[in-house]
DNA sequence: CTTGAAGTTCCAGTGCGCTGGAAGTGTAAC
DNA sequence: GTTACACTTCCAGCGCACTGGAACTTCAAG
């Protein structure tokens, strides 16, 4: 496989797959004998990996570590078992955050589709911003 | 209250409240004679808001579309509906993502916390990586 | 009245995650 | 062989969301 396919299969650009490879995300792959890369199919899910992790909010160099993690099979240091728990407890309190979330925009939206009933319209605070975001599953 | 008070009450810094109000993000609050800032206990609910769009992965600019939604209780074009319920599917999925990433990153951390049992280390690609997102969940 | 924290405006800079473009080489189809 | 496009490296720049700092004013306590 060679970077575009990766990119096409994967709906990274080459130039960010290239970005990730210089980042340590990736490891450096195989090359042609003039230079091009080949990567095998595990890049992909590698891939689809990082993107996750984005999605939770992320950062690279978080990501860097996890993926350190797994690539030695074992915790180095402590630290970056730390990093993941915390990250772990971070991804808990974000899925609960987004269930609120989730409850606010399906709200607003159903109100939105209604056109106008708005009897809430010139209230200060109203119900879309009041609930609390979870007392019961959010980390401290 | 003061902008120290809800920036405390917040989490958010005061040159980040300071920041929203000129993305659009917060309305210009009421003023004392001398020109501080006060404001009333529902910007606070606002802020919180603001986070948790954030936390979805939203963009500013969307979570103010958003807000004006709200703000004039109705949907103004059309366009708007449609990017609410664009980012509603938006956060469906992520929640998918998200509980696809905590069993992920679960896994980690229980088989790191073991020390090294490892008897994957030397496969090319491995469990952690293997798992499809979730077909099951995800919103189409 | 003094002192120090907290407020004000404005502008410049930072860090992250890409992204574009130049300049050149490789590869596959015709 | 020519054409067209994918690949290479390297470096610069961008958009987002802040963040720092200067220069100044206001407020609350002693």
């Amino acid at each position: 496989m060679k970077i575009g396919e990766v990119a096409e299969l994967t709906g990274t650009s080459t130039k960010t797959i290239r970005f990730y490879e210089d980042s340590g995300l990736l490891p450096p792959p195989a090359r042609t004998h003039s230079g091009h890369r080949v990567y095998g199919p595990e890049t992909a899910d590698r891939l689809r990996f990082v993107r996750r992790c984005q999605a939770a909010g992320m950062t690279l160099q978080e990501v860097r570590q996890i993926l350190t993690v797994h690539d030695r099979g074992e915790s180095p240091c402590g630290h970056v078992g730390r990093v993941l728990s915390e990250r772990l407890d971070h991804v808990r309190a974000q899925i609960a955050e987004l269930v609120t979330l989730e409850t606010h925009l399906a709200a607003l939206l159903d109100h939105a589709d209604k056109g106008r009933p708005t009897d809430h319209d010139n209230a200060t605070v109203c119900w879309i911003l009041e609930t609390e975001p979870a007392e019961t599953a959010v980390a401290g």
